[in-house]
DNA sequence: TATATTCCCTACCTTTTTTGTAGACTAATA
DNA sequence: TATTAGTCTACAAAAAAGGTAGGGAATATA
């Protein structure tokens, strides 16, 4: 399941999308439409700043903005981005890959399986992004 | 990510399949085999029992065994079983589903393209069973 | 340049979940 | 009846998730 600090994550984003021509965005507006923790969302907005979505600006008529249009957002990544890993094995994760203990993947039947689930959500997430997700599409 | 819990099910049930031949397996037996906590795992092939998908025998002679053949037991069941929802949102699980807060089902774009998401995973997860992951097919 | 505004940053705290352990109990078997 | 092996309840440690506090730094504008 995705976390909250995901969900939450998408909550702002699809905001900050759907009120795009307003200007930046005050965390204090997004919190209070979205009924989401303060705090916790500026954690939640700046992780994303750093990680190349947003854009931000200080002082009068600041607040955080969408630096790509929502089309060029994919869903895949803003996942792996606050949540990690998308596979359901870290021996099978294209992004967050990592041995298993205790298995050989070569004779382990198990990753195979996996590795075609971690295809299959791909296929969708990798190709939906914030567009499809917004309500007024 | 899989837990740990679901990922040491997985190998006891593979070992399980692996000597069928043997008759009932002891719980140490496995826990040597393929590493797992022994306390651990006793907790785990209990829960298996109870949800149907292992049978046991005490005494001498006794252990843990499959109770259907690996073929008709899908990684889906097992998953559930041990870690809950496959899907990643509460809103559009099958079997736990629970309505999101903050969000709208009608008119929130999220949990379509998630359906479309546990949809992928399950065509794999309900297809593969036990016999799938076995080494020795 | 002073001040208000707004994001930035570090550190911490609480709760929940995961992972693992202890020990007594019950059932089967020889 | 002694031994073997699963069953059950409870607990505990560790990690992760979720959330909070408070000051600092940059910006705008008067």
């Amino acid at each position: 399941m995705l976390s909250k600090k995901t969900q939450y994550a998408f909550h702002a984003l699809t905001y900050l999308a759907e009120n795009q021509a307003k200007g930046p965005i005050l965390i204090s507006e997004i919190s209070q439409e979205r009924k989401i923790s303060l705090k916790f969302l500026e954690n939640i907005l700046l992780e994303m700043k750093k990680a190349g979505v947003l854009g931000s600006k200080k002082g009068k008529g600041g607040g955080y903005y969408l630096i790509k249009p929502p089309e060029d957002v994919q869903l895949a990544k803003i996942i792996r981005m606050l949540d990690g890993p998308i596979a359901l094995l870290p021996c099978v994760s294209l992004n967050y890959y990592e041995r298993c203990e205790n298995c050989t993947e070569e004779r382990c039947g198990l990753n195979e399986v996996m590795a075609e689930v971690r295809d299959n959500t791909l296929k969708v997430l990798e190709k939906k992004t914030l567009k499809d997700v917004l309500r007024n599409r």
